[in-house]
DNA sequence: ACATTAAGTGATT
DNA sequence: AATCACTTAATGT
């Protein structure tokens, strides 16, 4: 395990941290599709992801969900350090996107690494830095994009933390995550295939010149 | 063969 | 861009 910790985190961390996070952390293989924290949930564990993707989503008020951003290997949840911190309910939603494997960190631990360390102190900072550079960027696809600009950008995204070109995803659910019908995603993506950029074909969706 | 689910399409707002 | 109503195609039992 600590060569999988190394592997991930090794450059960020120096070598007394890599052995303490292998000492206390949990390994944990979530498989696709779980929902690591709901909206409401108090955090008591902090994540580092070692492998796989999660995406972030937020609801609104009348239950509908919005697709934030994904979460790769080598990051952590936003959420979770401002959680932790103040002892505040989540106001996201995790889930798992393909099988993945996690770190689980007890709370804390992160205080105290924080004044040991300053290589812990840095990747914190780090992370929710970019994540709300991650943040911004959603929130200028929602305001100043179009729909098929959207989805395009949605699909990118997918194929990324997938690492394959071919998404495995209904209209209906592309639909919901990105809070639209799935009317309107079956003629953007039909817009998309004639303009050649994508394949269609049923649950899958083939994205050409990458 | 039949029911269910995914996707395509025209019309309307 | 959303919604409705309907059709067609693919898949499961």
């Amino acid at each position: 395990m600590l060569k999988e910790v190394k592997h991930h985190y090794g450059y960020l961390f120096e070598n007394e941290l890599l052995d303490e996070i292998c000492e206390i952390g949990v390994l944990k293989t979530i498989p696709e599709g779980e929902v690591l924290v709901d909206i409401g949930d108090y955090i008591k564990t902090m994540p580092l992801l070692l492998s796989g993707a999660v995406k972030v989503m937020r609801e609104d008020d009348n239950g509908s969900d919005l697709l934030l951003y994904f979460i790769e290997q080598g990051d952590t949840c936003a959420m979770t350090i401002t959680c932790c911190m103040g002892q505040k309910k989540s106001e996201i939603r995790a889930i798992s996107e393909t099988e993945t494997q996690l770190l689980m960190i007890p709370v804390k631990k992160m205080a105290e690494w924080m004044h040991k360390y300053t290589s812990w102190q840095n990747f914190i900072l780090q992370s929710y830095n970019e994540r709300m550079k991650e943040l911004l960027e959603a929130i200028d696809t929602l305001a100043f994009l179009k729909m098929d600009e959207r989805i395009l950008n949605y699909l990118r995204d997918k194929a990324m933390v997938n690492h394959d070109d071919v998404i495995h995803a209904t209209h209906q659910e592309i639909a919901h995550d990105l809070h639209t019908s799935r009317v309107v995603v079956s003629r953007i993506l039909k817009k998309l295939e004639t303009e050649g950029k994508i394949e269609l074909f049923r649950n899958n969706i083939k994205f050409k010149d990458l």
